[in-house]
DNA sequence: GTTCACGACTCAGAAAAATCGCT
DNA sequence: GAGCGATTTTTCTGAGTCGTGAA
């Protein structure tokens, strides 16, 4: 923690480039690249050993607007795609593996129905000196506490040291094996004690081409969003349908716990927006006296029409206000654009723009709509 | 076959920068 | 239209996933 991280150099650095492609200028003189190769099985341009973390690989390669991130970006969802006509035979299997009696099946059936049912990530197995947190097959016994009328409870911090809070009811067999996996455990061992990442992955290719659990991800958020656009779109103006898109947006996100720190200003922005409603209001009053009083023809004599437009605008005003404070007080702990970015199908939400005259802009920023520029030409009858 | 290290890629929130919207 | 705080977008880089190949 806390250390400088030296400069990196030319002689740090491998080029990956076309065997007949003309090398890179060196822009330190003197020095010289490492090593120049010619992988063309590799997406990277140029990588380094970090010199702090000396395992971890650093890569230079293209941004996520070529065609070439494009291509496998586009490929992700086509996979997320296929686990639609599979899914109904996934969950079978599970449901019968719940009650397998051996082991290993039942803990991989478990597992399996957890990272479809909750979004959960694999859970690799990590080196002691890393951060203590866990994915599906690194589950903890004291992650899951079973309370009863088959309600399971999760707890524990994952990626980035995200706290998962979870209290779910789960099948009466599920619940049943979550007794047993934790039966003459101790805290801090393993729940899937026969199980790890390569068996989970191993397992689900037999169910699927390519398939491994983080495709789960992608395939539910993707659902999720598809599923909920073609359910709540109604007529509107298009404030009100981008209203719509943002909560299906927000139940992606929230089912893939994506979170964010509450901002440090947080309260005092909204005690500021509480006194201005209140100043609104106030200043309402007032308005409703003098209309009452221009009825009666007294002083101050105002126009009867300019008082019932200020009124109105007045009240939009607060209704927009008390309508913003409550999207904030919503969206304060969670995060929508890693799901917009990684697991959303860009082409569900361009179809649906095009099918209810939504501008993309209203979606997706500049940089997004680059990105996503594989996705923009779609059927506006296209479904996930 | 199994374990293990590691390479190459995707995905994560925080921080920084740009833009918005109000006075 | 300047000045500002809030909000949104973009950048940054660490933290995961998953495959491969050597021991």
């Amino acid at each position: 923690m806390g250390k400088l991280k030296r400069r990196i150099c030319p002689n740090d650095v491998t080029i990956n480039i076309g065997k007949d492609a003309p090398v890179p200028e060196c822009p330190i003189p003197g020095e010289s690249w490492k090593e120049i190769t010619h992988d063309d099985t590799g997406t990277w341009l140029a990588k380094w050993g970090d010199p702090i973390k000396s395992k971890l690989i650093k890569y230079v390669s293209l941004g996520a607007s070529s065609s070439w991130k494009g291509q496998s970006d586009k490929e992700k969802y086509e996979k997320a795609r296929m686990l639609k006509s599979y899914i109904g035979n996934i969950r079978a299997a599970y449901i019968k593996g719940f009650t397998s009696k051996d082991i290993t099946k039942q803990q991989i059936a478990v597992a399996t129905y957890f990272i479809d049912k909750l979004a959960l990530r694999a859970g690799n197995e990590k080196d002691d000196e890393e951060a203590d947190t866990v994915g599906c097959c690194t589950l903890k016994v004291e992650n899951v506490t079973a309370e009863g009328h088959n309600k399971l409870k999760f707890d524990f911090l994952g990626k980035d040291s995200i706290k998962y809070e979870n209290t779910v009811e789960v099948e009466l067999p599920v619940y049943n094996a979550i007794l047993k996996f934790q039966k003459d455990k101790r805290p801090g061992d393993d729940l899937f004690d026969k199980l790890d990442t390569s068996i989970l992955n191993a397992h689900l290719k037999e169910l699927m081409p390519n398939l491994t659990a983080k495709v789960f991800r992608t395939f539910n958020a993707s659902f999720t969003l598809d599923d909920m656009l073609n359910k709540e779109t109604k007529d509107g103006d298009v404030a009100q349908k981008v209203g719509v898109y943002q909560h299906a947006n927000k139940q992606v996100a929230i089912i893939c716990n994506h979170q964010r720190s509450v901002s440090k200003s947080y309260s005092a922005q909204i005690s500021k927006l509480n006194e201005k409603i209140d100043e609104l209001q106030a200043y309402l009053k007032e308005l409703k006296i003098d209309l009452d009083r221009a009825r009666k023809e007294k002083p101050p004599l105002k126009s009867l029409d300019r008082i019932e437009k200020k009124i109105a605008q007045t009240s939009a005003k607060i209704e927009k206000m008390q309508r913003d404070m409550h999207t904030k007080e919503d969206l304060k702990t969670v995060a929508l654009g890693t799901s917009k970015i990684n697991y959303l199908d860009p082409r569900i939400s361009v179809a649906w723009c095009k099918r209810h005259e939504v501008p993309i802009e209203k979606i997706f920023s500049k940089t997004l709509l680059e990105k996503f520029a594989w996705a923009m030409d779609v059927d506006p009858d296209f479904r996930f």
